[in-house]
RNA sequence: GCGACCGUGGUCUAGUUUGGUCUAGGACAAAGGCCUUCCAAGCCUUUAACCCGGGUUCAAAUCUCGGCGGUCGCACCA
């Protein structure tokens, strides 16, 4: 029996310090993985291809924020809520069920906001029972996706959760980076980090983690301004998308469009998602992974996250479980800002100069004193006074307008009718206007995109194990060997070895075992460039560079490995051109 | 979380049916040495395992129960 992709991956990852299960002297806990020595230095080459492309390349910012945040910020969120579901099992058959979904089904509404026990109380006065086999149900269950954490001693201790996404820190300090970054639309912030899901029953290795590394990128933007100039550099780049309309018709067609032609017809909805797709497609295929294994499927409204308004989810074709999501693309729009304004009192809205100050026709409203005195006395007067000053005059005229009056909401119900006010028309200044910004959140799962890495790098050749990593991804850039470890060559060889080391490279040196062997070793964890010292390079200072993908070598002065190494990592130089073929 | 199958050195595995001969065998890898050779060469030496915990038994890798982990199916995965 043949083992597949996922099965030696797994076991290379063992064996070679990649990524392994963490804990494994306890037994283990799924859902928790480990990175060994070279499996830590292939994530954080990953993340920096991902800073370069998004964050440094345009121009956006990055920070880190914690891990563990009180309460009320996931209250604000809405994960509180959605993050938790409240489940049942049958007692015949074992199936467990969302409660809320249930009453849901037999048209109860609003059924995911109420508690457990009004839940039960509804599942029994209605006498619902399993779909599946019609067995009893149990007593419901909260589950909570997110780890939660009491911040502080006991008795004064206070709930936090630890993150299940690391967008909230954007969100929670977007108005300082907003105005530490003086201002500017649209702001990208990112942020790579650590985040915990307490998955009911994480399967699949590294796809799914109870704790994994996310990378969250928020791009702010002035929702009457959803452009990107750069989408003029991309617009006729094709994507790959599956939308909703194929998948509701049972299909799985893929539409190969360009970028420009999806946003006229309207498939995707700005051109800020757009491009950052584009961006995320050429992402994944400079890690190596070919555009034929990607795709962009849309998320179909009931799959769609509670805060998202329109989702592509990236997804990458792996050998064991098919379509894999690797990143989310998803138009959050306003949700979160407004929630945390609302829940937090703090204002964080934004303010934008019109490029010249308008002239506007504005509805004034003025009380008419006297006869709110006469109506409602003068004591309440002021305080009807001071409450309409601060109530949205827009919706108090609308009122007068179409009912004739409006209802005060203050100790008591004021009815005022409009002897009570007069709209006065005034010619205003407006010199700009207030917003919530908008948000674009393409979000990465870095160790699924790892894995997915690892699988298209993987290749086996004369019963050999090669992992043909792309070049700026190698955990280690060089092996340097001496031939055979007498006369004088691992002394040659350590110098070099010494000399490439300066250069801030990633030089392993290895003197056991046959050179076979050794490179062989190296195959194994996609080490690039092979370097090997022989009798020659005493004579001549010459030294043989062997190359991961074809294995052919090249003679060089090792005088000009320094320069010839820099350039050929930076793709400015193939193999062939370093130096004379053997 | 439920069900089925599974768990032996770093990796892959023999042994489990029928408890004892297992002081657990092999291959590969790894470490040291010899050899000095451009694709896992050879020789010598060494390290190294029955997932964890109860039970049955004179005796458990083997039978049994529980836990943990893995794979698959169901459910879950905004």
């Amino acid at each position: 029996m043949s083992r597949d992709v996922y099965e030696k991956i797994i076991n290379l990852g063992k064996r070679r310090g990649i990524i392994f299960p963490a804990f494994e002297i306890y037994g283990g806990v799924s859902g928790f993985f480990d990175y060994g020595p070279i499996g830590t230095v292939l994530k954080r080459n990953i993340e920096e291809k991902w800073r370069k492309l998004f964050v440094y390349n345009e121009g956006m910012v990055e920070i880190e924020s914690t891990l563990i945040m009180p309460s009320q910020v996931y209250n604000a969120s809405g994960h509180l809520a959605h993050f938790t579901d409240i489940m049942t099992k049958c007692s015949k058959c074992t199936n467990i069920l969302r409660t809320d979904k249930l009453l849901t089904d037999i048209g109860i509404e609003n059924a995911e906001r109420l508690k457990t026990d009004e839940l039960d109380r509804l599942i029994e006065k209605n006498d619902v029972r399993c779909p599946k086999c019609n067995g009893q149900l149990t007593k419901s269950e909260p589950f909570n996706l997110m780890f939660q954490v009491e911040i502080g001693t006991h008795s004064g201790s206070m709930n936090g959760f630890c993150r299940p996404e690391a967008a909230q820190g954007q969100f929670l300090a977007f108005k300082r980076i907003y105005l530490s970054e003086r201002e500017r639309l649209p702001l990208g912030i990112a942020q790579i980090g650590r985040c915990a899901r307490n998955e009911i029953a994480p399967r699949k290795g590294p796809i799914r983690l109870r704790e994994f590394t996310i990378i969250d990128f928020e791009i702010f933007v002035d929702p009457d301004n959803l452009s990107y100039p750069k989408i003029k550099y991309v617009e006729h780049e094709k994507l790959r998308l599956l939308v909703a309309q194929e998948q509701l018709a049972q299909s799985s067609k893929i539409m190969e469009i360009t970028v420009k032609e999806a946003l006229e017809k309207g498939i995707i909805k700005n051109q800020i998602l757009g491009y950052f797709m584009v961006l995320a497609s050429k992402f994944l295929n400079d890690l190596g992974i070919p555009e034929n294994k990607q795709r962009f499927r849309e998320a179909l409204p009931d799959e769609r996250a509670h805060y998202s308004q329109q989702t592509f989810d990236q997804e990458v074709w792996l050998q064991r479980w098919g379509w894999t999501e690797v990143s989310g693309h998803a138009y959050r729009t306003d949700y979160d800002l407004r929630n945390h304004m609302t829940c937090s009192g703090v204002d964080l809205r934004v303010y934008k100069a019109f490029d010249k100050p308008k002239k506007v026709a504005k509805n004034v409203l003025k009380p008419k004193m006297d006869v709110i005195e006469k109506d409602y006395g003068a004591l309440n007067a002021q305080i009807i006074a001071n409450l309409l000053s601060k109530s949205d005059h827009k919706v108090i005229c609308r009122e007068l307008n179409e009912k004739g009056f409006y209802e005060l909401m203050g100790q008591h119900l004021i009815k005022l009718e409009s002897k009570h006010i007069d709209i006065i028309v005034e010619e205003m200044v407006e010199s700009g206007r207030k917003f919530i910004p908008h948000v674009v959140e393409p979000s990465f799962g870095v160790d699924r995109i790892l894995y997915a890495v690892l699988e298209y790098a993987y290749l086996e050749k004369k019963k050999r194990v090669i992992l043909e990593l792309p070049l700026q991804l190698a955990p280690v850039q060089i092996y340097i060997l001496p031939l055979v470890t007498k006369n004088g060559l691992p002394e040659k060889a350590r110098e070099i070895f010494k000399m490439l080391l300066d250069e801030s490279l990633t030089v392993i040196y290895d003197e056991s075992d046959s050179i076979g062997r050794r490179y062989a070793r190296a195959d194994e964890i996609g080490v690039p460039i092979c370097i090997t010292i022989d009798y020659l390079t005493l004579e001549d200072d010459t030294v043989t560079l062997r190359d991961i993908k074809s294995w052919q070598q090249v003679r060089i002065n090792s005088r000009d490995l320094p320069n010839l190494l820099r350039k050929y990592f930076k793709n400015k130089l193939r193999f062939d051109q370093l130096g004379k073929p053997l």
